[in-house]
DNA sequence: CTGAAAGCGCTTACAG
DNA sequence: CTGAAAGCGCTTACAG
């Protein structure tokens, strides 16, 4: 049956003490007597004794909960890059002490994120979606609360911590160079994603760095719908590229199927390969090369580095988690 | 600049009456004027007053925070079903004022819900996977705490709310048989999982009904590794099955390939459906049939479900959500 | 219809 | 090292 939880006060009286004792036995702050310290621990757990999170939060000006914001546009968490932000950050909160809660937030439906700060509900948020001009982004300044992007944005006074997604696509980029590519195009998304541009920088940087400028008939960006995706594929299919670099692991295989389609064949008539990994380009027909970010060892940065913006640490944030390139069978 | 946000004695203060007044003009319990509510109202609007979620929490012994608890086995949120019970709570919940806290606990390790529960943090808790025998259902007995499971238990004092996933594994197998397979084989996981069991069961069902008593050995269940289910399958492939049913998204997957792998072709050789839909299933090739289970209505009512507990009022849980078959190339 | 007061369960200066 | 008291920002009997 549900008994009443113990409350400071039942302890404080069992051990015949303070309640202001009991409180700094438990979380060490201000002198107490190790004896004393002692006695209290281990009434505590005997009797399964654990501080109200929400009169501690009152008392603190804390709730000891952290907001995570997904996208409305991915709330479906078909994205991997997501789903993996989303299970580390539960980790990383569960070992100190915290609660993720989950949002679901528009594009400029900033309202759900606008309640939970209205209620004061939040110590901080971390934003799984980097775009530029981001209406949540301003709300959050507004509000002065401290928030966490994943990504990139120019503006450098925003706390964000992100891959070298520039370094890893130059490299994948230069790899394929280096493999004796000539024409290598590139399909890719919105250009107001960082992350979009920064691949797209990377690509840029391994030609430029060979002396090469790539030719732009073979680079065809903004494709977001499957319809533009696969009028851009055609588009480039005339440039006769000998390799396709996609900017994402999704794009990659529509591409895959779409040359399949076409009774192209990977890699022997054209190789492919992507700036994005997941688990589905090293499971398909045949598997693709792609650039592999530690989306975990990110998200468990991000959490870090919010964290001490709520304690009032030194910051630091940038860059963060290493990525490898997995060289699969498309660019044998 | 982070201005202190407003309290409600600001607001008592400013509009000349007491906090008692202003809280009921707010929150609309007890009695106050026409007048001085929409004077309230009015100020509270343009002064962008919103009583802190805390301080309000506490006077009520109320967190407005439900846990949704993802089983650590499936906290890369593969499962489609998981994800989309992720989405439809977390609307359901910002459409009547809570918050969803995400919890992620493994089967024996009831630690971060223990935590959860001990610190007060939450109303009502939603269990996303249905097992017999789960010691967070124990846990959340001992405390007390309404919860709501996702799928259907044996012991119906507990909260449940489920598709009919009997009927609709019935109506799939049924369908199957009127097409005139004969031997339908069925691969599926472990029978600890109550879902398992059921789509066994409708399995059955639609033999029965017909007066046939299937082969025993067209079926292996337990199929929970990669290994096993391969070997499950090459086991059950001896059997010389016109058909093959598998009861789940991914066992089907897996099984596709493997078929095609050995030269079989689908539905020319074999015939191939699941007991379980996602999207993967609409796009592969062949398209494969499944029954769909509307997973978005049921974590809806799940959901709604479990505010009834915690209010207090008059309980239905049970089956939810409808279902349908989707035909596709697989079993043309 | 309105208000003064107590209380929710903690924390934290302030004194000793 | 320990305690009495005030306070966090609400809600809610209890009076009027």
């Amino acid at each position: 049956m549900a008994q009443q939880p113990l409350t400071i006060s039942d302890v404080a009286e069992a051990l015949g003490m303070s309640k202001t004792t009991v409180s700094r036995a438990i979380s060490g702050k201000g002198r107490v007597s190790e004896q004393t310290r002692t006695r209290v621990q281990a009434y505590i757990r005997e009797h399964n004794y654990s501080p109200n999170a929400m009169a501690r939060g009152l008392a603190q000006s804390r709730t000891y909960n952290i907001a995570l914001v997904v996208s409305r546009q991915f709330s479906n968490f078909d994205l991997p890059f997501v789903r993996k932000s989303l299970t580390a950050v539960c980790e990383a909160a569960a070992q100190s002490d915290y609660e993720i809660i989950l949002t679901i937030a528009g594009g400029n439906n900033t309202l759900p994120l606008r309640h939970l700060l209205d209620k004061g509900k939040v110590d901080g948020v971390i934003l799984t979606s980097a775009i530029e001009h981001n209406p949540l982004v301003e709300l959050l300044q507004e509000r002065g609360i401290p928030f966490v992007v994943l990504g990139t944005l120019d503006d450098k006074s925003i706390l964000q911590v992100d891959n070298d997604q520039v370094a890893g696509c130059r490299d994948l980029t230069a790899a394929m160079l280096e493999k004796g590519m000539q024409r290598i195009a590139l399909l890719g998304g919105s250009q107001r994603y960082t992350v979009n541009s920064s691949r797209l920088e990377g690509y840029l940087q391994a030609h430029r760095q060979r002396g090469i400028e790539p030719d732009p008939a073979l680079r065809m960006l903004e494709l977001e719908s499957l319809q533009s995706r696969l009028a851009g594929l055609e588009q480039v299919l005339r440039q006769s590229p000998d390799c396709i670099l996609c900017m994402d692991d999704e794009l990659a295989l529509i591409v895959l199927r779409q040359l399949k389609a076409k009774g192209l064949r990977v890699p022997q008539d054209i190789r492919l390969a992507a700036m994005y990994d997941s688990e589905d380009l090293e499971k398909c027909e045949p598997s693709i090369t792609a650039v592999r970010f530690d989306a975990e060892q990110l998200a468990h940065r991000a959490y870090q580095v919010l964290l001490d913006a709520i304690n009032g640490l030194p910051l630091n944030s940038g860059l963060a988690g290493g990525y490898q390139l997995a060289l699969r069978q498309s660019t044998l």
